[in-house]
DNA sequence: GAAAAACTACCTAACGTTCGGTAGTATGAA
DNA sequence: TTCATACTACCGAACGTTAGGTAGTTTTTC
C-alpha cells in the first residue's frame, strides 16, 4: 500500500508523460488518486515543487539502475547498453507514454526555472553514463566504436529520445526498434572490426 | 505587410515552438499581433482550426522546398541531405525554438485529433523524402549507406528531432552538430567505402 | 452600400491556490 | 492516566485569474 504522496508522483508522471506538464492538472491528479485538489497541496505546496519531485525520483530511480550495473563486474559494456535500451523499449510498448524528460523537453522555455534545472541534470547524466560505458567498451576492446564516445553518447541518447516521440505519434513501434538495432551497429561496427583484424 | 491571418499563424507557430499547443494561448497572440482576443476567431473559428492551420502552412513551406531540390538535377544527394539539415542548424541557434512537429509530438495523446493526423502526416512526408534521397544516392552511387534507406531514414529523422530538444534543454547547440556530423559518416561511410573499391 | 474585419462586452469552465476547519493520532507533562 | 497540545491528512468553499468561445456592434475597405 503506497502512501498518498507517492500515489500522487505516480499520478502526476503518468499524466506528464502522456500530455506534458503544461495539461497535468491538480484536479486530473486528484481524481485519479481519489482525494480532493486541495489535499495535493498538503503533500506538494505548489506545481512547480510537484513537478521537481516528479522529475528528481524519475532521475534517482534510474541512477541507481545504471549505477548499479556499471559497478556489476560480471557486465560487459555491451550489457550495459541492452539494459540501457531496455526501458525506452518499454515506453514505447505503450500506447501512449514517452521518457518523462523527453516530454518536458517539448516544453522547457515555460516550465518553471527549478524544473529547467532539473530536466537539464537529467540528460547531461543520462549521456555521461552512456560516454563512460562506451569508453570502458573501448578499453576493454568489447565496443568497436564509428565515432568518439562523447559523440556517440550524445547521438545515442537524442535518437532514442526523439524516436520515442516519433513512436507515439505515428503508432510504429517499428521506429524505435530499428533505432536501437542502428545504434546497435555504430557501438560495433562490422567493417570497423574487419579493418582492425 | 502581412495581412492578419498570416500574422495570427506567425505568432501562434512560434507560441508553439516555444512552449507547445497547451501553453499557447489566444491573448498571448492577440497580444503579440496588435488585435484583441476574439478577432482571431473571426479568422480561425477554434484553437483546433488554427492548430490545424499552423501545421498545415509549417508542412507545405517544408514540402515545396524539397520538391523544389529533389526536382533540381544540378542537386546531387548529399546536397539535398545537406539543404535538409539546414533549417535544424538555424532552429538550434535560436534560444528557445524547436521543429514545429517535434513540439506538438511531446503532447499528441492531448492535442484534438485532426492535429494528430498533421503531424502524423508531417512525420510520414520527411521521413519518406529523406528514404528517396538516400535510395537515390546509393543508385547513382553518390552515397555508401550503413543501413538500408528505410531505416536510415528513420534514424536521421529522428535524431535530429530529438537533438532540437535536447539541445534547447542544455543549451548546447554543438549536440546537434555532433550529430549531424554522426549522420553524414552514416551515409558515407569511409570504411563501407574502402570495402567496396 | 455591402462585406469583411475588428471591436466591446460577456459567458461558462477550468486553472492553481488559499482559507478555515475537521477528524484522527501521536506526544508530553501533571 | 488523564488531559492539553500539536501534528498529519484531508476536506468544502471560495479566491483571483485565465481559458476558449459567443453575441452584437462599430469600423474599415472595396
Amino acid at each position: 500500500m503506497n502512501a498518498t504522496a507517492d500515489r500522487i508522483l505516480d499520478a502526476g508522471q503518468e499524466l506528464i508523460q502522456t500530455g506534458g506538464f503544461s495539461a497535468m492538472s491538480f484536479q486530473d491528479i486528484a481524481s485519479e488518486v481519489g482525494i480532493r485538489k486541495p489535499s495535493i497541496i498538503h503533500h506538494f505546496a505548489t506545481k512547480a515543487e510537484l513537478g521537481v519531485a516528479i522529475i528528481r525520483r524519475y532521475r534517482d530511480t534510474f541512477a541507481a539502475q545504471l549505477q548499479q550495473i556499471s559497478e556489476d563486474p560480471a557486465k560487459s559494456s555491451w550489457d550495459a547498453l541492452e539494459f540501457y535500451f531496455s526501458p525506452y523499449l518499454f515506453l514505447a510498448s505503450t500506447p501512449d507514454k514517452v521518457c518523462l524528460c523527453g516530454a518536458l523537453a517539448g516544453e522547457i522555455p515555460v516550465l518553471p526555472g527549478v524544473m529547467r534545472v532539473e530536466v537539464k541534470q537529467f540528460i547531461e547524466a543520462h549521456q555521461r553514463w552512456l560516454e563512460e560505458i562506451l569508453r570502458e567498451g573501448v578499453e576493454r576492446g568489447e565496443l568497436v566504436l564509428i565515432d568518439s564516445p562523447k559523440s556517440l553518447s550524445r547521438v545515442i541518447f537524442n535518437s532514442l529520445q526523439g524516436s520515442l516521440l516519433v513512436t507515439r505519434s505515428t503508432g510504429d513501434v517499428s521506429q524505435l526498434k530499428e533505432i536501437i538495432n542502428a545504434m546497435r551497429k555504430l557501438v560495433k561496427s562490422e567493417s570497423s572490426i574487419q579493418q582492425i583484424r
